[in-house]
DNA sequence: GCTTTAGATAACCAACTAGTTAGATAACTA
DNA sequence: TAGTTATCTAACTAGTTGGTTATCTAAAGC
């Protein structure tokens, strides 16, 4: 995988179970026993997950007791919607001046 | 990989290559010997990077001659930012209520 | 001190990724 | 027809991913 910051979060978000665990975890931190609970899969499993959105930035680690309860970092989603925001504009734009183009021919043809 | 078309799109993205790509597709349709000039790589190094933007739905394939054009495709874009956007508003909110909670914890103490 | 609970780590495996070189296909050019 | 250009496919390699089971650590409860 490619190791800048946009890459590392697109490559942790490429992922329904990930996709999941962030959904709940916007309803407030949670255990790995909590966030594991929903699927079916060993607890590692879960684990590597985790581990994959905090080396992404996306999830930080809290402690308390035996537990190690799981946040939400915002600061790298934020970074991903901002990408996908500018180039959906421009992409846009793009199809804007398609369509002007076209739309210009065809008046050219009736002229 | 996971085989959803969200999942195809985050994957797609998770490489600064394909969004250099992007980049350059977003100023018009070009040939795969154009968008590979930029790049240290080999072409079928670049073919197969086209074919992940590809079967992601990013991008779409022409034919001219022996060139075959490659143009943008917007709709799985949108849904990415689309997921992007949301979540990123949720995860807001999420912090918001956060620093309401510690404001009127402060307040209290106060009192 | 022993048991239970929460969680991490290690070792392994199958599937996939991102690159390579070599060779095939197909269309233009002289 | 022969040669050149654009592109794709095949076969290979090294490294990564996503899962497993088995084992370890640390805190809590009795």
């Amino acid at each position: 995988m490619a190791t800048d910051s946009l890459s590392a979060a697109f490559a942790a978000l490429a992922d329904p179970t990930r996709r999941a665990i962030l959904a709940r975890l916007a309803t407030g931190p949670a255990t790995v026993k909590e966030l594991s609970a929903p699927f079916p899969m060993s607890g590692p499993a879960i684990s590597k997950h985790l581990r994959v959105l905090e080396r992404a930035g996306l999830i930080a680690q809290g402690r308390e007791a035996q537990w190690r309860p799981r946040t939400l970092e915002p600061q790298p989603l934020k970074e991903v919607a901002d990408w996908a925001e500018k180039h959906r504009k421009i992409w846009e734009k793009n199809f804007q001046r398609l369509d002007d183009y076209l739309e210009q021919l065809k008046g050219e043809e009736r002229a």
